[in-house]
Formats: C-alpha cells, sequence, structure tokens
DNA sequence: TATGGGACCTGTAGTTGGTACAGGTTCAAG
DNA sequence: CTTGAACCTGTACCAACTACAGGTCCCATA
C-alpha cells in the first residue's frame, strides 16, 4: 500500500502522514527502488490510533504517551484509564466555560432588541471590562 | 503612558501588545525621543476592545470587522448582531460536539470497572475506527 | 519501447494567536 | 552620574497541520 491508499483508509491527509512521520509518530516505513512510501497492515492500525485518538481531542502529547503504553505490552489499563479521565475533566471544564460563554453572547444579543437604544449595546458590552453585574 | 502601564491595566500581555501593533490590529503610537511607546485614553479603550472580544471567543479576524465597524461611525447594530449570533452559533455546536465527545471517553472509561477484561477497553476503542454502534 | 499523466518525492513557508528570548537602549530615581 | 528597571528590535518558537514549488517515479496504454 502506497501513501495514497493508506490515506485514503484512514482519511488522514497525505501530507499529514508524512508530517507524522517527520516528527517521529509513524515509524519509517520501507521504500520501493525509487523512493515511494511502502506500507503495510500495522501502518494502518498505528494511523487509525492516532487520528482517532486526535478525534477525541487528545493532543499529539498525549497520543504518544498512549502510543508509548501500547508499544511496551506492559502497560496498566489504569494508566489507561487516569488519562483518559484526566482528558474527560479538560473537556468538561472547556464545556462549562463555552456555556459560560455562549450566555454573555445571547445576554448581549437579546439587548438589541429592546428597540429603543441609541447605541448598540452589543459594542458597548465590549468596550466593558468584564461581565455586567447581575 | 507607557506599554507596562497599559499592559497592567489591560491584562494584555507587554509582547502580545507590540504584536497587535504589527498586525495592525492597534494603531502605531506616538513615540518618546528615545523611542518608547507612548498611550492614551483612546488605546486604552480600543485594547480593552479588542481583549474582551478575544475573552468571548471571536477571532481576531472577527474583531478586526468589529472594529471597522465601529471605526466607520456609520455601522448598523444589526451588523454588529448578525457576527455575534453567528459566533453564538459556533459556540453552541461547539459545546454540543464536546458533550458528544464526553459521552464517548465516560463509556470507554466505564468498561474499565467492568474487572474481567482482559485487556484495556480504552485502548481497543482508540483502535476502532468509529463510535461503537447502540 | 516510448509516452503521458497521475501519484509520489523533498523542502520550505504559511496558518492562528500569541510567547520567549537575545542583545541592546532609554528613562528616572537617588 | 550611576544604576537597574523598563523599554526597544528582531528573530525564533509553540501546536497541528496545510499548501505549495519544483522535481521524480510508476504503470497503463499505444
Amino acid at each position: 500500500m502506497t501513501i495514497g491508499p493508506l490515506s485514503e483508509k484512514t482519511g488522514c491527509n497525505i501530507e499529514t502522514i508524512r508530517y507524522y512521520e517527520r516528527i517521529g509518530m509513524m515509524p519509517k516505513p520501507p521504500r520501493t527502488a525509487g523512493g515511494h512510501r511502502v506500507y503495510r497492515e500495522e501502518h494502518l492500525k498505528r494511523l487509525t490510533f492516532i487520528r482517532r485518538s486526535r478525534e477525541l481531542g487528545f493532543t499529539l502529547d498525549q497520543v504518544r504517551n498512549l502510543l508509548l503504553l501500547v508499544d511496551g505490552d506492559d502497560f496498566t489499563c489504569d494508566e489507561v484509564k487516569t488519562m483518559t479521565l484526566e482528558h474527560a475533566d479538560n473537556v468538561h471544564r472547556k464545556i462549562n466555560d463555552l456555556k459560560k460563554l455562549e450566555r454573555v453572547l445571547k445576554d448581549m444579543v437579546s439587548q438589541c432588541d429592546r428597540g429603543d437604544v441609541p447605541d448598540c449595546p452589543v459594542i458597548d458590552a465590549l468596550f466593558q471590562t468584564k461581565a455586567s453585574p447581575g
């Protein structure tokens, strides 16, 4: 399998595959006499793992750690669980932050409907340092 | 006011202020004979606007557009409202995505508690291309 | 066997929104 | 007049890719 088919099977950009190789996330594959990369099942598996982890929001650094655990056979499920829980926690916090943000944005916009405001209340709000008092 | 006090008043990093000037978000301020930047109220106001907008998750490009609206006196509140609603919509979608993500992560972790699994179910899940059925 | 063109190669630069120096200059207090 | 904090410019770096330019390889068809 050359890089094109690997790209299609994983949904991962060709440039990204080469990038992963460059930064050591993917092993250097063997080449044809002409220099084309040749991949096998193990590469497909590994790249799928990386992409899936990335989709789930793990950073490349976290993926690297997960791969270390996978590569050494002696990883404990507990280590993986801990990492995943930490990540879930981050996601949870991000959700809460975004919810607050959504509320502020909607509050700002709702002022617009009052009809008789002289200036744009959204712009006014943006000139304020912090959220309006409750 | 030199750059230090401006930085403190806005909570914006000194390097970031100079960066904003470089990319044209902040106007070039007058200088002392020795070359130090000298800011006035209008700069403080503008930087506050930029920081507040960034805190609310607008991209620098969006902030640039907001500033264009503000700078030309003839902006309509409606344009601002539209931009803000679009942004709120994006935030909403991001929240939903993260919620799905959180569920997947927690589902994966919950498999860990079954106790008698031979392999790590989180790792197994990461080797799968897509979310499990059901 | 020649050829055309799609797939591949390397290397570099750009993206977003900043941060982090190095190495030098200016300002203001004492 | 000295000292040292604050300031200056310029460049390089971060994540996680993406987008070329300019060249080479492979292989199906004529």
